[in-house]
DNA sequence: ACTGAAAGAAGCTAACT
DNA sequence: AGTTAGCTTCTTTCAGT
């Protein structure tokens, strides 16, 4: 037992060079994580124990940080997604935003958080079960916040996705 | 050998009632897509048998649409993010933006794509190299079209993920 | 609906090329 | 690095509560 679990990646960022066995098996596994060993051997044309080995170094190396069902919040009841740009004060302190956005990407609305360079200081992606929702998660986790100046609601009327990014710091 | 492997969900969409076991497992699949039967089975503290039919009814229904690997770009050679708000022109045609996205969201370097109402149409999350390549990937396929208005790139410097949302229309 | 047991499949490891 | 082979573990089904 083991399914290459959780191992301590290096913090090593170097790109190492992979060949097109190492990318097929990133393409197939980031389409479905559950392709089973002998299935990924047989579409990469190597033996079980190779891509076995081949994967096995993927989340070694970090490459693979995880795999994740993915989940329709239509059919959970919350059938609503927004994207919310959030303009920071300029004289907001570091640590009580840092603080604040560790807050924020807590929240089970939350799918995901973006810090953002430009218009906007961040982008909290959300999905709730209706408008009103939206507000209430706006004016009781955002626009009530010290380090908050102003923010930005977009409902999301369509979500596609290619691939899963690991999250990062 | 199926391992909940892609059904036929249907257009019901009625949030039906999930009780807190149901839940567990789809908080559980969603943090680790690869967690084993045997181990679910412990976690809920129900047989093997039964945690198996209650993950594949959640498949089934279409609530789990997915288990997609996690990858981590910054090992790619992909290290950096952007976020892309596109605004289109008002004159724009409906089958136009639809022919439109459908070609961008096909792009590699797209992560997400998000149809949105407000200020933005849509967001576009790329992965790329360097800042050059946000550039090239902004001309090449986004300002030089002609359904578009204006883009406005975000460089993304951190990034958190709770979930992963199914695509939607 | 949940359980337990049995059978088949898959993952994992180690020795060899 | 890749392969072959063998052991272990998990998934999956089904008959029985």
């Amino acid at each position: 037992m083991d399914r290459f679990r959780h191992s301590i990646p290096t913090k090593d960022v170097r790109p190492r060079e992979l060949d097109s066995t190492d990318e097929k098996i990133i393409a197939i596994l980031a389409r479905d994580g559950r392709t089973t060993n002998a299935d990924l051997a047989a579409a990469l044309d190597v033996a079980p124990s190779t891509a076995h080995a081949r994967t096995r170094s993927l989340v070694d190396r970090g490459i693979l940080t995880g795999f994740h069902a993915s989940v329709d919040y239509q059919r959970l009841g919350r059938g609503l997604q927004a994207m919310i740009g959030v303009v920071l004060r300029p004289g907001a302190r570091h640590d009580s935003i840092v603080a604040f956005a560790d807050e924020v990407r807590r929240l089970p609305q939350v799918l995901q958080l973006f810090f953002v360079g430009g218009a906007d200081d961040f982008l909290v992606h959300i999905a709730v079960e209706n408008a009103s929702e939206v507000r209430e998660f706006v004016v009781n986790h955002l626009s009530t916040q010290q380090s908050v100046a102003t923010t930005r609601t977009s409902i999301v009327f369509e979500y596609h996705r290619n691939a899963v990014a690991a999250p990062f710091r």
